[in-house]
RNA sequence: GGUGUCGUACCCAAGUGGCCUAAGGGGACGGUCUGCAAAACCGUUUUUCAUCGGUUCGAAUCCGAUCGACACCUCCA
């Protein structure tokens, strides 16, 4: 396996830590809106990276947090919790809004195919694990207490930035950031709040420092070091994350520990609209069901995604929506002619192209190549139907576009016995060359919801969408 | 200002020194089949990779310039 790390920039061999396994953490969901689909593409591509891992030997573990607290809305420390923002707005408490939307999220999930990691855990679940990595910052010197809250010295350390090749020196004189007054340095964050400006905070706990609740990296410091170990394979999230969160993760992370944190950061590129980043402030709030609702299958937008490379952006339209849902149509349509004329049948040829199918996956997850092979293979006339339908399902472990769950043709009977009268009256009226009737028919049944198609076994029945 | 990315045929999108007179999908058009359709199948839509210049035996692929588009650096995946 072939991994672009964004810590060297390059694309490098993968190497685990420890043979065999793979060790993965994923930065999950803030649970205080919907997902968009552009929050969705990212889970995504690290789905496919898990799935890929997998189909090589791999043992994977797959860990993903749920940040329920401590995400806040402002540009620097200062903001609202973003839960407790809703929790306010709605007047529903933080914890209802928190499983509401962790509720949808793994709904989006389910629909797109997408594997449940192997942890989930919820950040309120592991303020103790935070505030023990907290104290172990403290007790070496990277940290101090100013304003009520308890911040992290990057001077403590001498490589912060380097995941995202920072210049500190542009960084200190820059007028974008905020000026924190208790910071020794712009770039400190917090890694416990006791002093919010905001009164009524829902969620609170005690520490060492006070009653409050933590900064918002720490948590995924904390979580991937208790299930993955200190030093593990794969860190991934989407590319925003690199400059401040991650950044911010890899301090407290090495300085706590005092060795190299993650072996690999893998990074998911931007879903884009017309006017360019998808965002939840502006635009379209473009969301699964919204697509749903407009008459696509959330595999259309798996298929999609697919087509484009995870560290491409890729501009979402619905045009281009409809060219993904045409083509998954025709595979699916494919698969369910196979399963009526045969089983799955193993074979050298067909192994070949599951290869071709996997070595393009291998290659840091060249999914639009490995779509292309699959329909290579699709088309290939040497290849009988059962050989086809072998290798279809056997790369269909990667693309989950659940090509094992399609039904076989013959057992696709839609419409009901008065739709079927019907059928049989045109098949009668054809017979005795009465066109007209015949028409009438279909544009009867058409009505009805359904295209009536002559197939070389007799009139098949569809249903229109 | 800093960091990074991209510009490929009608559309989406791989390919990043020779096997590329560019994979695959979508669309359109033509054909076969059909009472007509639809579906299916076959074919076409391809000497071309933003522009200009350079390196090289050889460039979509490397270098430079120009033009254009975008993202991140600021809550966002």
């Amino acid at each position: 396996m072939r991994l672009y790390n964004t810590m060297s920039r390059r694309v490098e061999e993968f190497v685990p830590v420890e043979p065999g396994k793979v060790s993965m953490y994923c930065c999950g969901p803030t649970v205080y809106n919907y997902a968009h689909i552009g929050n969705l593409r990212t889970f995504l591509f690290e789905d496919l990276l898990h799935r890929t891992l997998e189909v090589e030997g791999y043992d994977v573990k797959h860990v993903m947090n749920i940040t329920d607290v401590g995400h806040l809305t402002g540009d620097g420390d200062d903001g609202e919790d973003k839960l407790g923002k809703r929790s306010r707005e709605t007047g529903k408490s933080v914890w209802d809004i928190a499983k509401f939307y962790t509720d949808a999220f793994f709904k989006d999930e389910q629909d797109l195919d997408i594997k449940r990691p192997d942890v989930v855990c919820r950040a309120t679940d592991h303020i103790q694990d935070m505030i023990n990595l907290i104290k172990r910052l403290e007790e070496k010197g990277h940290t101090y207490i100013a304003g009520g809250n308890v911040y992290f010295s990057i001077d403590t350390i001498d490589d912060y930035g380097k995941l995202a090749r920072l210049n500190l020196d542009d960084l200190k004189s820059g007028a974008r950031i905020d000026v924190d007054s208790n910071k020794r340095n712009p770039k400190d964050f917090v890694l416990w709040f006791t002093n919010s400006k905001f009164k009524n905070q829902a969620m609170t706990w005690d520490s060492p420092w006070g009653v409050g609740y933590p900064g918002w990296h720490i948590e995924c410091s904390a979580m991937s070091m208790k299930y993955l170990g200190e030093h593990f394979d794969i860190h991934c999230g989407g590319i925003d994350a690199i400059p401040v969160h991650h950044t911010n993760e890899i301090a407290q992370s090495e300085a706590a520990t005092g060795h190299t944190w993650v072996n690999y950061w893998c990074h998911g590129e931007f879903l884009l609209n017309d006017s360019g980043k998808m965002s939840k402030s502006s635009g379209e709030f473009l969301t699964l069901p919204v697509i749903e609702s407009k008459g696509y299958d959330a595999l259309d937008y798996r298929y999609f995604c697919l087509s484009g490379h995870y560290r491409s952006q890729l501009k979402f339209s619905y045009e281009a929506l409809d060219h993904a849902k045409a083509a998954r149509k025709s595979l699916v349509d494919k698969i369910s002619e196979f399963k009526a004329s045969s089983a799955a049948v193993p074979s050298d040829r067909a192994e070949e192209h599951v290869k071709a199918f996997n070595e393009a996956m291998f290659n840091d997850l060249n999914s639009p190549q490995a779509l292309s092979k699959l329909w290579v293979m699709m088309k290939d006339p040497s290849l009988s139907d059962g050989e086809k339908l072998y290798a279809a399902l056997r790369m269909d472990r990667i693309l989950g576009l659940r090509l094992d769950e399609v039904a076989a043709k013959s057992e696709e009977r839609v419409g009901s016995d008065e739709d079927w009268a019907l059928v049989e009256e045109r098949t009668a009226a054809k017979k005795n060359k009465d066109y007209a009737r015949a028409d009438q028919i279909r544009a009867e049944l058409l009505e009805r919801g359904f295209a009536v198609k002559d197939t070389p076994k007799g009139p098949v029945l569809e249903k229109i969408v």
